[in-house]
DNA sequence: CGGTATTTTGAACTATCTCAACTGGGGTGG
DNA sequence: CCACCCCAGTTGAGATAGTTCAAAATACCG
């Protein structure tokens, strides 16, 4: 609806720029295929709150996160809600296959999205196959996010968690460039939502985070600034050992395959949820 | 590998009365492609407690579960192993787009697979487009059940989760057949692997059950055998108000869309996690 | 049948939640 | 400009769901 009237023009003004050419979906699709999609699409913005999509509601568009936060969120029948995701720009809002929302979509900050009718966006993908490709990619990422989402929460305590979450939240570039800088975090999210996301309660949250403090593993400088003192003993209260996960994370691109968590030792004698202990060594009864 | 030396040949006996062909991938594509799959598989059994693929490995292979219930497992650093997802028979095991697994997938009970290899399969799919569209749909139901896991698990204390996995155990037919008849549950999976699917400890799990049972909504007839005496009760035990979840559980179909959880009572106040509460009624303090 | 593995029960312990009170910043209006 | 309120965040203390450890009961299996 914008000042589009010509097809097959090159990219518009709107998408040169735009972070979905870079990491989301319209980079992976050809250049007609692109100047499509930005004759269908359009832009608009969300107040931090505001809910995007509705649990429940017929799936008639899908976007793409231009700028913000989008939180996943589920609601139970009680009223209450569960945030189960966080969705960054260049990440898809909606699903596009389901015919009715699984879950709500709402802004956890101020938002851009770009958005496309799920008609257009079916007509697209008939027409123009090189977007199946950027398709299936992006399933795969939605399908690791959630698989993510679901190892950031099984087998920590509410510590490693926060530890983990603040470890997945550091800029991944700095191995030589800031070596010893003690990088710092924003913390979009309100305690609330993000105690809703690592499934604890808010109270909980702030002491984790002022144990992580205490400890030295981290410095409060704001309610919504954290600077990282000592990265490995963040990683190590995270129970995170492999150093390369925190990288994987931060790919929000299509490429990630599906590394991610790797080690192997498989010992076949306990599969349990706790793990408090290390190792279950047999207690060595008799001798 | 097996005595397939024809091409094209019309499906082979072993495909002919295969589940796949009916809620599998192998439904949704057309005869031909449906002949190549067959020449490109072959079957093969675990035993149960198998490793079946493993977490780390490179993604050579991927598989159709025919017969038994095969586990999605993540391991962790510390060695112990928690059961995100249960697959049957019908359902697809390995990530066919990923480089290398994220999970493992073992044997929960005795299981037959039906294997292709990854090049076979990207060559398949290459060669006849109406597998992509298989394809897509095999994607959305992985992704809307890994949703549902942790729908399963967000928001429900032990009992609740107990019930509520039970509830969706249900056979799905018989509102009209067996109106008030008592359903029978036989459960497949060991105690360790149910109460690590569920995130509790075995000891938790057995004492959920014995609740369940106290409070008259099941019977235990055996360790694997529950006989559901009160759906409506276990219904409600598991917090589930709305009729219809259990039947779209049961829909292993590339169908079932995106229904699942509706209600709408979205009240904006409050993002929590514990849901202990029905309405957070702020206390009328002055009043 | 005896031995081993699984399931179940019991009782102490603890991580996390809940409730309640306190803090501090930001706006508003007098 | 100050007094006030309102809201998000923080801290404290008691309550509790769920874990852990240990032991008994039952099922499984050659």
């Amino acid at each position: 609806m914008q000042s589009l009237k010509s097809v097959r023009v090159p990219i518009p003004d709107r998408c040169s720029a735009c972070v979905a050419r870079k990491s989301g979906p319209c980079g992976r699709v050809d250049i007609a295929a692109a100047s499509e999609i930005a004759s269908r699409s359009s832009h608009s913005t969300f107040e931090s709150g505001t809910e995007v999509l509705r649990q429940g509601a017929p799936t008639d568009k899908i976007g793409i996160v231009i700028s913000g936060l989008v939180k996943i969120v589920m609601l139970s029948e009680n009223g209450d809600e569960h945030v189960l995701q966080l969705l960054h720009a260049g990440e898809v809002v909606g699903d596009p296959f389901a015919e009715e929302n699984v879950f709500t979509w709402q802004a956890a900050t101020d938002v851009e999205l770009c958005w496309m009718t799920r008609a257009s966006f079916e007509t697209l993908l008939a027409q123009d196959p090189s977007i199946y490709r950027g398709y299936l990619g992006l399933f795969t990422q939605q399908l690791q996010e959630q698989q993510f989402a679901v190892a950031l929460l099984r087998g920590r305590n509410t510590l490693e968690r926060m530890a983990f979450w603040l470890w997945t939240q550091l800029p991944t570039d700095a191995p030589d460039g800031g070596k010893d800088a003690t990088p710092q975090i924003r913390i979009l999210l309100s305690r609330r939502d993000l105690a809703s996301l690592l499934d604890m309660s808010v109270e909980t949250l702030c002491r984790a985070l002022r144990q992580l403090d205490d400890r030295g593993a981290i410095n409060m400088l704001a309610p919504d600034l954290v600077e990282v003192t000592d990265r490995t003993k963040l990683r190590l209260m995270a129970k995170e050992h492999d150093e390369s996960v925190q990288d994987l994370l931060s790919e929000t691109s299509w490429e990630w395959g599906a590394r991610m968590l790797d080690s192997g030792a498989t010992d076949p004698s306990k599969t349990r949820r706790p793990a408090r202990r290390l190792v279950a060594v047999p207690p060595p009864k008799g001798a």
